[in-house]
DNA sequence: GTCGGCCAGATTGTTGACAATCCAGCTCGA
DNA sequence: TCGAGCTGGATTGTCAACAATCTGGCCGAC
């Protein structure tokens, strides 16, 4: 029960459903997710845990701000991570492996071609969790996944933004070539150098 | 009462009170701790994400065992993660700051030399910490205290490794040396090489 | 003898009530 | 008008009792 209690809050704020910032009080979500105070606080305390709300003693929870300088430093954590991920996957990876990177990439060409950005950007998390899959580093794997829930109105924000597949696609494109060739250090400079201009974007939306 | 709880436990498993994979009752710890259950509960919960205890469903906490697999996971994203933090105090270190690196480094050769193994797994500490202090990333910084957490054990056994000071000062000379330098890149290769190394020390001492 | 099922004690999960705390709006005096 | 202090309602913090579950040992059938 206090499992499912966290599900559905996780993923209510996950979709936008709460603002960040907005209070998240107690009894409302009694109501809201049909359980218990001691269900409730405990989803509250995951959450806290995965960044995604913070709770201040007697002050009660509320949806975690992620101010741009730290979204920088996220982006930046995940950068180095991705980068490591990156170099395993390209020792590891199979010749089915391959082919499956393979697959995405040319179906990434054909959707920024046709102009379907919603289904790059699916294709772009398709891509980045295939080589996780195949670098099997879970402590690398968890961080991540963590840091990309910290994260993920700027994502939507980066991945909407004009031209960005024009800068992305030659990256995903490098970084797949550096895995199937059984290069660590190519994998791992293509991913940080992709995942840097990620920051380069976010830098950018911000001044708008 | 719930924060007071949770530094008693952790601090009583960091120092090895209790063992990897000891049960963690909850009636035990209301004694030990001199509290209720709901604070030990709370306080078990936050160790559990800290990585520190596990929690399973209706059979309770015990301590977690770390694997030599993990140790080394988890000491290839302190490679990563030191490495960023080492590039940006480099960036950002301050005549002062410089100053103070030198002393540690002093402090390091003396120490090693006059056989003082344990003043000199203290001043390792005292140097990654300044270095991150110097850095300013709370995010990796976080990250990294807790992974630290999570391999105490481990690495108190690697800073008894007999032969290794002789391997890791030069690297922190080295280390130094690129931040004085101001120079990220290097500080960062600086630093994943001496983590490196750390990765190779665990796999030995296991071999035993 | 041993294997499966069952029982009792131990342990954890959950609840509802109560205590402590915070906060917004009010009162009142200067 | 303005600010200090107060008060009542809303919200969170804590507890102790009860329910659910697990664990290890016992018993009987084979």
């Amino acid at each position: 029960m206090t499992a499912e209690a966290y599900a559905l809050l996780r993923s209510a704020i996950l979709r936008g459903e709460y603002l960040p910032g907005e209070r998240l009080v107690e009894a409302q979500l009694c109501e809201r997710l049909g359980t218990s105070r001691f269900n409730v606080r405990a989803a509250l305390q995951d959450l806290a845990a995965d960044g995604l709300v913070k709770v201040e003693r007697n002050k009660g929870a509320h949806v975690r701000k992620v101010p741009l300088d730290e979204a920088v430093e996220i982006t930046e954590v995940r950068m180095v991570l991705e980068g490591l991920v990156a170099a395993r996957a390209a020792a590891r990876v199979s010749d089915e492996q391959a082919s499956e990177l393979d697959e995405i990439g040319l179906l990434m060409r054909r959707a920024v071609g046709a102009g379907e950005f919603r289904r790059y950007s699916d294709l772009n998390e398709r891509l980045h969790g295939l080589i996780r899959h195949i670098a099997g580093h879970r402590t690398a794997d968890g961080i991540i996944e963590t840091l990309r829930g910290q994260l993920v109105r700027h994502q939507f924000m980066v991945s909407l933004h004009p031209g960005r597949p024009a800068v992305s696609l030659p990256q995903h494109e490098r970084i797949i070539a550096a895995i199937q060739a059984h290069d660590p250090a190519a994998a791992e400079v293509a991913m940080r150098e992709h995942i840097a201009s990620v920051i380069t974007a976010l830098r950018e939306i911000d001044a708008l």
